[in-house]
DNA sequence: CTGAAAGCGCTTACAG
DNA sequence: CTGAAAGCGCTTACAG
């Protein structure tokens, strides 16, 4: 049962360990003689090195950790994707643990990946900084935030700008008549939760438009919270025209809720969200929302990452997020005024 | 910058490091006073135990390797958090690797674990057996196959089986008065892929309908060929009446190119899927799918593997899929004759 | 109950 | 170019 070892091929190669652990390393100093028996002898042996002990040895594990909000979110789940391509490109592997919004077990996953001894920690923290990101922050462990961060920690931050974004969907609602807009906020904890809101706010101050408290719901990213509050709204004695929803589940719970109450979009309340997904061009209406440039910020965080362990500067990046104006907020019946250049994304032929 | 070891805490608590080993690792034969100045000492150090320098000396990682054939797909998501619920539960971490439904990156995730020492893996392959994950299972790693397996290797299986599921569609469709029924299917390599054509086979066989071969499309269980398949469809001199798509990203392709046409769902072609999803209840129209209870199998997985791993026996499972009836088929005229027991999901009060 | 010592499977100065 | 040896940070028989 004892697989083989490393010794198994010195003998097989008639050289020491020293040399097979050269040969496989790309050692310069190996005779090419030496180098062909133990390829041979790993290859005829099925020999393949025990990367735990290397990791001992080395004090490096080739290893990402990449802690996420909530993996059944599509934008996490597609960020995570493009954070291990990238990282698979520079010759690591990631560990993905998922926080389901959760501050206890974020820490569970960052305490960990700290465990297992991770080269970098790639973290969209959950709240305002639980004891065991700080711990790991404070511990010197190279760390990089990705869309979410939190301020006052020395960390680079790659995430993406919604601010003009949230105004061009402002303008765009605006120019559909819309004057009673609510928003389905993300926790206040975290800084997505809050720029969006105020983004939000300061986009309606330029038209005037008051956000009233009544018609700021604190979801959590989650659906069923989505829903919750678009109960609460519809349950209002003026209800919003508008329901702005800080992510793409919360937009599904105001959906359910919506739908359950048998009400109507675009016609009886209209709905944008934060975060495009594909399958807000099939829903009922098709949904008009805040796309983030997904893939770049996954890509641009390891990067990021792989900079500071490999001992280089490692800067923050912000991507500007764009609008994708659909039918979930009424159909223009003017000329369609896209208040700026914002192309429909997956436009269909 | 050299974190803290077992050493450092056995110099504190003025112990040796066996003693502080033995009272981390709740060893009966420490003394009170002894685990206490351990404690103490771990607590006033933050010390945490290097889990790479464990696992090299006791040979086991906690740690399961789950490869999934595409992270982007909503199922296998879902399955990868039950999964990783599960496995926390029972004190074990999960890797997840990402085969993006290639075999060579299946491959390369199946090493690369491998090479990690972790103590067991689940697979949902990709194939019909790459090298890498046939070496795997032959070299006696414990291994459970989850929703895909691959016949002839000797391996727990844990999946749903769909069978009455689709006779219930297929009987759904039938009365309806569809009489044209053509399936996207999944890659033949894999055990879904096929299975899915054959119980649609069967089961258009029991109302004496074909399935010709212009009516079977080869996918790749991405939304793309999903899109694909649809427009050859649609390009037959006799369209199908219904397509049915072996799986949710498939459907989500299908959509996409009904959609380009101009065509509606269902007047002027019917869709249902494998796999439903949440997105399912507010797409145009709701699509009628087929549920498998993800999060059990996740579940099961996990338990037979640590099973396997643990010494047990560790055994194969199969649940039942169930069909989901929306509006994506049309409306049955006659008061809503469902199938058979089929209740709708999630419905809305 | 406790400690000294061996050893997990590698890598890497140090000599030669 | 090559090998003997030390050592990464733990755990665990073996003595006491």
């Amino acid at each position: 049962m004892a697989s083989i070892g490393i010794k198994d091929v010195a003998a097989a190669a008639g050289v020491s360990v020293a040399t097979v652990s050269r040969a496989l390393n790309g050692h310069p100093s190996v005779s090419a003689a030496a180098r062909e028996r133990v390829l041979a002898a790993v290859e005829t042996l099925g020999y393949r090195p025990n990367a735990v002990a290397r990791s001992l040895r080395t004090d490096q594990t080739r290893t990402l950790g990449l802690v996420i909000s909530d993996v059944m979110n599509p934008y996490f789940t597609e960020l995570a994707r493009s954070v291990e391509e990238e990282a698979r490109a520079l010759g690591y592997s990631v560990i993905i643990g998922n926080a389901d919004e959760r501050p206890d077990l974020q820490d569970h996953h960052v305490t960990t990946l700290l465990d297992r001894r991770i080269d970098g920690l790639l973290v969209s923290p959950t709240d305002g900084g639980s004891p065991g990101m700080l711990a790991a922050a404070r511990a010197g462990t190279p760390m990089v935030f990705v869309d979410r961060w939190i301020p006052g920690v020395d960390v680079p931050v790659v995430r993406s700008d919604g601010r003009t974004a949230v105004r061009d969907l402002v303008a765009h609602l605006h120019g559909l008549g819309h004057r009673r807009l609510a928003i389905i906020a993300g926790p206040a904890a975290t800084t997505t939760g809050r720029e969006r809101v105020d983004a939000f706010r300061e986009a309606l101050g330029a038209y005037g438009l008051p956000l009233p408290d009544a018609y700021i719901g604190q979801g959590d990213f989650q659906a069923e919270s989505g829903r919750r509050v678009t109960e609460g709204f519809l349950d209002l004695p003026e209800p919003p025209d508008v329901i702005f929803a800080a992510d793409n589940l919360m937009a599904l719970g105001a959906l359910d809720a919506v739908r359950a109450r048998g009400l109507r979009v675009p016609e009886d309340i209209a709905l944008a969200a934060f975060d495009d997904i594909r399958w807000f061009v099939h829903t009922d209406p098709p949904v008009t929302a805040i796309a983030q440039p997904t893939g770049d910020l996954g890509r641009a965080a390891v990067r990021a990452l792989v900079d500071r362990i490999e001992g280089r500067p490692g800067e923050s990046v912000t991507l500007p997020a764009r609008l994708v104006v659909r039918r979930s907020c009424g159909e223009a019946t003017t000329p369609r005024q896209s208040p700026s250049p914002s192309p429909v994304r997956r436009s269909t032929p």
